[in-house]
RNA sequence: GGGCGGGUGCCAGAGUGGACAAAUGGAGCGGAUUGCAAAUCCGCUGCGCAAGCUUCGUGGGUUCGAAUCCCACCCCGCCCUCCA
């Protein structure tokens, strides 16, 4: 069965037929880099990466244009922005001041290096927008590889792969000057000092995506737009694509006045310039020549298209339907398309919902918020982590709880052990030839990664004496899970003791285990089961294995 | 008020007209193994000895038949111009 997709567009389940079948373009709106992501953050960026990885299996097919099927594997251009403009004066969540998040974000650093608590080879002057900005996203690219994330670990080859929104702004200048030419928006203000808008009614399907009609909109309920904004608009719905204040504190020159770009084209631009025009590289002469846009965009400026999604696939969590896919697809296809109202700018629109934390939302005042950095800190592994955030439907809200991270590191235990004895198993012995069918019907099926994942366990269980070939099996679902390809902390070891979970060998424990080892050569039980207990109150939890070793865990 | 995604067994989480008392993993119980554990393997885990009975947010309905379709209601999550 080719790939099937639920399209937040459409609102159902259909295939996904890409423009060319053999190279997916794929973009996923990125983080907002003022603080460390959370687990919820990497959600719906691992489910997008989960779905590139699949896209690219040999196992999975894909429907063409016409009908036919196209078998795996398959190349994909997938590209994830950083936000890194801080762009928000009317933020309400800046308190009352409307302060910049990134000015926020500044003052927070400020207080950790006061503190002390900013490692010591990171240097970040906090007054520094674009170093704060710079220092948030080194440290999300870092966890994003640490857990898999495909695109940032290509990034370090391509960093086209992931374009910062302050190094687009030339482009966005662009795209904006042809969405006024066509008369999709106006400015108002004094020249020098104009804040230019979308006018939401001169593209008439707006509301496609969310469901929302220009009449239904209660202007305001979400209680975040200010009433002296407003009054300047021709449509309440109209939204900002540049904003003139030389005050700013990210700030950049424009036909319009010093200022700075709307959050909603950023993405446009983004898109765009790498993607239009897939494996194209960014010219330096076509950049000198179009003021920094990169040829694709600057094609898709000159030529207009009548293709109706013109990148194939686009993700982001849920809160990003609307407004921002929906101002999206709106600027996109007023900037790009012949005839805009046809336009869907991405063939398939993919959102991943929002991950619960023990059944509630995530916020730091519950005592519930994580983020991987806590995590890999108290030594879980990236592999549990990210097994723990992916396992569930990406259309349902997941629950992330202690008890479900220790099943996942069991699940990914028993696969490594599997995967282990596969690499030493039969060299000629044929593979279970239903598990890969299996997988592939689960995923194809919007992308049910629990049924796939339940029947790589069946088939584990099925098969007592792996192969090399059950090997290769195995990692071809996993270069779709992602999850043992990960590295781990490593294991240390010593005499006595396989320290796991990144643990030093600690004498004291060190001490105990060998103490144990006396005594139950004694055949003293008594004594060694003890010092069990003890070094399970000390946080640790100890088997005997093969060699007369002992595994040590964290408790 | 409006738009959207969900609600399944102790937990997590599949299933979306009959093969469903409901996959898979965890937890629990029993057994093999182990000095005991751990890991692994086998069996059980809604009620009932059984034929059978009662379950899939709640209440109605459609159907020979519903966890699955329809209607109403309740709950959770997201959105209505910062948010994954």
């Amino acid at each position: 069965m080719p790939l099937r997709l639920y399209n937040t567009l459409t609102k159902h389940i259909e295939p996904f037929i890409p423009g060319d079948p053999s190279h997916i373009t794929f973009y996923t709106c990125g983080p907002t880099v003022y603080d460390d992501a959370h687990i919820g953050n990497f959600r719906s960026f691992l489910a997008a990466d989960v779905l590139r990885r699949w896209i690219e299996s040999p196992l999975c097919d894909v429907q063409a244009e016409g009908g036919a099927r196209h078998r795996g594997p398959r190349r994909v251009t997938h590209v994830m922005n950083i936000t890194d403009v801080g762009h928000m004066t009317d933020d309400a969540e800046g308190g009352e001041s409307g302060e910049d998040r990134m000015s926020v974000a500044g003052r927070r650093l400020l207080e950790a290096k006061k503190a002390g608590k900013l490692p010591d080879n990171v240097s970040v002057d906090p007054s520094n927008p674009y170093q704060i900005a710079e220092f948030y996203a080194n440290r999300f690219v870092e966890d994003a590889r640490r857990l898999g994330l495909k695109v940032a670990i290509e990034s370090q080859q391509d960093p086209t792969l992931m374009p910062r929104a302050t190094q687009k702004v030339a482009g966005m200048i662009q795209v904006i000057r042809r969405l006024i030419d066509r008369g999709h928006a106006y400015a108002v203000g004094e020249p020098g000092k104009q804040t230019i808008y979308f006018h939401v009614p001169s593209f008439a399907p707006y509301g496609k995506l969310s469901g929302n009609t220009l009449d239904q909109l209660a202007e305001g309920k979400g209680g975040r737009i200010s009433a002296a904004n407003q009054a300047q608009k021709k449509h309440p719905a109209d939204f900002l694509l540049w904003k003139s204040d030389p005050s700013h504190v990210m700030k950049w020159d424009s036909p319009w006045g010093t200022g700075y770009p709307g959050w909603h084209i950023e993405c446009t631009v983004m898109s765009a310039e790498r993607l239009l025009l897939p494996g194209a590289p960014a010219s330096g002469v076509v950049k000198q020549a179009a003021g920094g846009v990169g040829p694709a965009l600057l094609d898709a400026l000159v030529h207009l298209t009548d293709q109706t999604g013109i990148i194939d696939l686009h993700s982001g969590g849920e809160d990003n339907i609307f407004p921002h896919h929906e101002c999206e697809i709106a600027q996109s296809c007023a900037a790009f398309n012949t005839h805009p109202e046809k336009g869907t700018f991405a063939r398939m629109w993919f959102h991943p919902r929002f991950l619960l934390v023990d059944g509630e939302k995530m916020s730091k005042s519950k005592g519930n918020f994580y983020t991987p950095r806590d995590l890999f800190e108290k030594g879980i592994e990236p592999a549990a982590i990210r097994f723990e955030i992916i396992k569930t439907h990406y259309r349902s809200n997941a629950n992330f709880t202690e008890q479900g991270l220790k099943d996942s590191q069991r699940t990914v235990d028993r696969w490594r052990t599997f995967l282990e004895r596969a690499d030493q198993g039969a060299r000629d012995s044929s593979v279970d030839p239903e598990v890969g069918r299996w997988f592939a019907l689960a995923m194809s099926n919007d992308l049910n990664i629990a049924e796939a994942i339940a029947e790589v366990n069946k088939w584990i269980s099925r098969t007592h004496e792996p192969s090399l070939n059950d090997g290769m099996m195995m990692r071809t679902f996993d270069n779709v899970l992602g999850v043992l390809e990960l590295s781990r902390a490593a294991t240390a070891q010593t005499e006595i003791g396989v320290f796991r979970d990144g643990l030093a060998p600690d004498p004291a424990v060190l001490a105990k285990l060998n103490e144990r080892a006396a005594a139950r050569a004694g055949k003293n039980f008594k004594r060694s089961d003890e010092i069990r207990d003890e070094l399970a109150k000390m946080g640790y939890g100890i088997k005997d294995i093969a060699g007369g070793k002992v595994e040590v865990r964290r408790a």
